[in-house]
DNA sequence: CGACACTTTGAAGAGGTTCAACTGGTGTGG
DNA sequence: CCACACCAGTTGAACCTCTTCAAAGTGTCG
């Protein structure tokens, strides 16, 4: 029998979830949802790329999340959303009925099963969120990003970020400078080039793995 | 109809999980489960607290969370724990088969509802901790972690901290004098008193809340 | 009562931030 | 199609928060 606490024994498949559903467009920077509206729909990035994050009153934003294709966010416990998400590129996002899920959820035992899944891989992901702000130097949250964008987005060495350097520091819990600085610093260590802003190239990823264990 | 996804509406008693279980005590500093072991059990603080981290390769520790009274911890998504949990103080804990749950879970909605609360929930804190290690200074670190104390242990203005000064830094990212000096700065202040190591009155709470919002 | 572990305090140092100026890519309008 | 403007990114220098290393203090338990 299929324990739904074995959530890795699931078939990989989550598409149990893909109810068709609205699929608008939302151009660069543009607010998918806001903190604090009613939390209706679960987003799926179809393509483009997302950010999920929180400001503190004077300013002070922590980007919470990237999303890249495929991947699943907006699902809230309450009935509002606790974080704002924006569309970090031009993206295409599939918008499901929270009402239809949960629907789909009591009919079909795995898509319960998925549903569960998907928010403890989150828990997953925001634990070594946390070890990353914790206990790591700014070099490594720096090839850690690189090395997790890479593999979220099946890169081998050639990298397309589709953050700006502000989005890496408020992931990383570092500033702007910082993160320009040690991206510079990797460069001429000959782990990375930078060939324009946005395009990374990994020219030593065996060593950039060294620095994060 | 009770939707699966919002999660808050089910009834506050998560106890339809406690199906009665092994008890076993556990004294100060000892280990309930290891990264690597088999994740056979979800567990819950009946008695005493405990703290869940993880190790980096050259020794630094950080602490994912601590568990009060009443609080489940080492629910895993795969078939071993990715973190390891150690009681805090004496405590005694409840085991739960992960088979038993499984087979409650699927005769009855709301305890599958439960867990996926459970795990919704501890996302949720994960993410605030994210906030916290990203965007905080340590003072704000400090204080937002005795607050939580607080609410978590019912406590009023009188605060028994079950922990060290060396897992306070290992939770909130900074070094134990760091930790030691904030709290003597708090003092201080007139907003807290530390009349023993594990004891600390809160002296003006509004004021220590403004501090973090 | 004494030993040991934990905490506090002090002083020096480092990593990251802040503020400011410069550079470069991108996009738009003439 | 080029020129200019503008925004994002880079670089530099001073500063600051937190860390590191060291030592003294405090409480706890045999």
């Amino acid at each position: 029998m299929l324990s739904p606490l074995r959530i890795d024994a699931v078939p990989t498949t989550i598409d149990v979830l893909a109810i068709p559903g609205a699929c608008p467009r939302f151009s660069r920077d543009e607010e998918i949802f806001g903190e604090g509206e009613a939390a209706d729909y679960v987003y799926q990035v179809v393509t483009g790329a997302v950010r999920t994050y929180r400001i503190l009153r004077d300013g002070r934003r922590q980007i919470d999340e990237f999303h890249f294709a495929g991947e699943y966010f907006g699902l809230e416990m309450g009935e509002t959303h606790r974080i704002t998400a924006e569309a970090l590129t031009d993206a295409s996002i599939r918008m499901i009925r929270r009402g239809a899920l949960s629907d789909l959820a009591s009919k079909r035992c795995d898509a319960a099963r998925a549903l569960f899944r998907l928010t403890a891989e989150g828990l997953q992901r925001s634990q070594d969120h946390v070890l990353m702000l914790g206990r790591r130097s700014a070099q490594e949250r720096v090839v850690g990003l690189l090395l997790d964008i890479a593999e979220r987005t099946n890169a081998r060495a050639e990298l397309d970020v589709p953050m700006g350097r502000q989005d890496m520091a408020d992931y990383l819990g570092l500033t702007i400078e910082t993160v320009s600085r040690t991206l510079t610093a990797l460069q001429d260590e000959g782990l990375i080039a930078l060939p324009t802003v946005r395009h990374i190239v990994l020219k030593d990823r065996k060593a950039l793995e060294r620095k994060v264990d």
